[in-house]
DNA sequence: TTGCTCCTCACGTCACGTGAGGTGGC
DNA sequence: TTGCTCCTCACGTCACGTGAGGTGGC
């Protein structure tokens, strides 16, 4: 039997995470949740809300939903595979370099596009003379 | 008669800009770029550099396709209009308190990846306690 | 019976990527 | 004739959004 105290509707779970049903599903289609099905209607485990967090958190990271199921299947069953760890570091700090190049280009975006308001500024100033308080 | 000298050919184009010669037909489909047609071939004039240049700097801005094509379509014929400067004047606004929370957001994922590392590196360590170099 | 929540297709969106198949001029 | 560059469909991709149409239990 099926402990409904301990699961959450969809729509539970949408609020509890700020996504939309169909993300839900969406992750499930892709095998990235799986869960209990009653009749069709689904019953999200103490083990789906773990895995949607650590894959919300693969998103915050820049991960691709198809990496984030790589991942998550290496924390399963023997989640110990020394092999797979590596794998998993190696990857995480690829994408480390790849946040902190993004950083870097946003950051310059950032200064430029001040740059441009500030232009932009001196040129809707000249529009109105007038106005010179 | 067209200056051949000052027009590129969509090869040059995409070796001067670092896009591929796909990115400048999507552009010209929608309506972003408009270079030369000789026959079917296409001639990239300065006034296409220029345009591209714009478009290439609002997307590192974040901006969509379609609200590149608005603010180039404000830079254009009667370019000092002064309610459009001033709308797009607003959007970048916008779009620059977006980013800085983007940054914002950013920053808190390097930091919480680094975390995740340094807690990797710990378990990858205990793996293998006979290389304590 | 009416509402509400849930469901399953299945097409749409955004910014291109990726062949397939064909043309033009050195 | 062979190569090269260019071209036009047109379907694929990624991560969902968005109806359309239908079911189940208070």
């Amino acid at each position: 039997m099926i402990d409904t105290a301990e699961t959450l509707t969809i729509r539970e779970m949408c609020d509890a995470f700020d996504v939309t049903p169909r993300t839900l599903r969406f992750y499930e289609a892709k095998e990235l949740l799986s869960p209990i099905r009653l009749g069709t209607r689904r019953l999200f485990t103490k083990a789906d809300r773990a895995r949607l967090t650590l894959i919300l958190r693969g998103k915050r990271f820049g991960f691709s939903l198809e990496d984030i199921r790589q991942l998550l299947a290496m924390y399963e069953p023997d989640g110990s595979n020394q092999a797979q760890m590596l794998r998993t570091y190696d990857l995480a700090k690829e994408r480390l370099a790849q946040m902190e190049a993004q950083r870097a280009e946003l950051d310059l975006a950032i200064a430029d596009l001040k740059t441009q308001l500030a232009e932009g500024e001196r040129i809707i100033a000249a529009f109105r003379p007038s106005a010179a308080e």
